[in-house]
DNA sequence: ATAGCTGCAAAGGCTTTGCATGTTC
DNA sequence: GAACATGCAAAGCCTTTGCAGCTAT
């Protein structure tokens, strides 16, 4: 069991729950996965592997996981919920493709600076954000429509 | 008619479609409020008026407002969807209040020239972005929970 | 025994769509 | 009469929930 796991496992015993091996697996899965994925795909996964966690409890999973705050779930707008493990991630925005609909990540923490201040001047106490930019990445650009 | 009604007639004209009543109404709610709305919201404010636009008249009037570009579509995220009139708005993003609900906007230019950056770093051609700041409003804050 | 999990299927909330009817040119 | 609009209700999509049965302590 890798370190994302075994805290997860702590995170949830903490709480006086069980670590069942369909929440192993699903945390298992989010943890492996390098790609921002939605509950849909995630789920699609893991029956590929012969997993046999239920829809229902990938979402209640999901949500654990979120709690535990060892998983992000990211808005891209346009419908599309994705989780991203935090481990290792320093904070970043992201940069949706219309046309393939990858997904990367940047940073720039001028642009978190300046949200403070924005939240300031409105007197407006902020506790997070979301930023994400629309547009073409490169692969798309060059055979760009 | 107001002038918005005005240029979207014109618009919908122009692409050999009618300026129908129903539409007229839609627009007009859209272009008077200034307030984000909802679809729903805005069917409700039609109703108390009277007009006898359905749902589904709503719903594809608003595309059409959205296509002709007098009217924005906003992803406020949390599965928030509403509109706003472009006419006289520059540019700006929204301060969403988690206890009541309520935007604010704010600008700040140098947001956008620091999003162009990192797009230009990463390869990636922008269309457009969204950024939403989640928090506590002034009113909220005194009160808060 | 008791509390906690799970899968299934049903229910929600919001948006889109198919279709029959009505309008406009 | 051909193309376009409308309202209604049904269908879609994604997520959540109720419930009966199962598992762990």
């Amino acid at each position: 069991m890798n370190s994302e796991s075994l805290q997860f496992k702590n995170y949830i015993e903490s709480k006086g729950l069980l670590f069942t091996p369909e929440r192993q697996c699903v945390a298992e899965e989010v943890f492996a996965s390098h790609n921002h994925m939605d509950a849909e795909e995630l789920l699609k996964h893991l029956k590929s592997k012969g997993s046999k966690a239920s829809r229902a409890t990938v979402y209640r999973t999901l949500d654990l996981l979120v709690e535990s705050g060892l998983v992000k779930k990211i808005d891209l707008g346009e419908g599309r919920l994705v989780y991203e493990h935090t481990a290792g991630h320093p904070h970043h925005d992201h940069l949706v493709c219309l046309k393939c609909g990858s997904v990367q990540e940047f940073e720039e923490p001028l642009i978190e600076q300046l949200q403070e201040w924005a939240c300031e001047k409105a007197n407006f106490k902020p506790t997070g954000h979301s930023l994400n930019i629309y547009g073409y990445c490169r692969g798309c650009t060059t055979g760009k429509r």
